[in-house]
DNA sequence: TTTAATTCAGATAAACTTGTCTGAATTAAA
DNA sequence: TTTAATTCAGACAAGTTTATCTGAATTAAA
């Protein structure tokens, strides 16, 4: 459902959230290990990010990426709308341009209502909650 | 979230269910028409379809596709899974290979519920579905 | 038996997503 | 002021999905 791009957004900006503390800037050498992800890639991913004010960054000799506290507060929702667009969250769930309430398709009340389900989840789940873990609840953000 | 692969194989498996009467075959050409898209392409589609036994298929002159009674009791889950694959239905919603119920990330809990709920929509809803239309039911499978 | 209309199979091409390279700009520390 | 470490910007490359081309095989009808 989300682009691997898309993935590779999420994980980072948890990876950043979970270690911004007092003004420390993470780079994107350390994310990129950490999260096991193409460096150069998720550098372009968080620029755009950062240029949409997602995340600050600062650039030069201990430079790096960084999320306060106010950023942390930003929805899982609003990250995957900045990069997937909103169609994971819009649409009829068997592709027909013309279904509507009016000449609905036999799945159309079932699937908006999962849809819409699908975004409240999004929507309410925010950085900051994966900083909150408990260490016996940190999960590990690496593949493989 | 499916793939424009899939979102093709649906409505044109739905219009071969819809005008599957009596033996009659349809051919790629029509469908492609009536749902306007790309007719080498949705034929390469329901080869494949049609090998896995999803429909049959004749060749020759006043050849085509068709779906029998049975065949039109398929779900469009079969369908989706035949095509995509299951990940539409499986794995953490923020892509953490690690996100387990031992280990769950905030909104796993959520998460699998609501695709629970996506594949039981699926699952429950057969070719068949689209036959039974009324009139004033009936949904344009064209784009545009 | 010939012809015309079709599916089938495999190769190729175009478009999009994912990933890399290169060099410039910036910044903190030595 | 020089150096080393970083982000930034734009071009490039590789991989995947979507779409097309070509010719062969098949079949019903003329």
């Amino acid at each position: 459902m989300l682009s691997k791009t898309c993935e590779y957004a999420l994980r980072a900006m948890i990876y950043i959230a979970q270690h911004s503390k007092d003004g420390q800037m993470v780079s994107i050498k350390e994310i990129s290990e950490k999260i096991s992800s193409p460096e150069l890639f998720v550098g372009k991913i968080l620029q755009g990010l950062s240029k949409q004010g997602f995340l600050q960054s600062s650039k030069g000799r201990y430079g790096g990426f960084y999320i306060d506290e106010k950023d942390a507060k930003r929805s899982l929702a609003d990250i995957v709308i900045a990069i997937d667009g909103d169609k994971m969250f819009k649409g009829c769930g068997v592709g027909l341009d013309y279904c509507s309430e009016k000449k609905p398709c036999p799945i159309h009340a079932e699937y908006k209502q999962a849809r819409a389900t699908l975004y409240k989840i999004y929507k309410s789940a925010t950085l900051e909650q994966f900083k909150a873990l408990r260490p016996d609840e940190v999960i590990m953000l690496k593949r493989n």
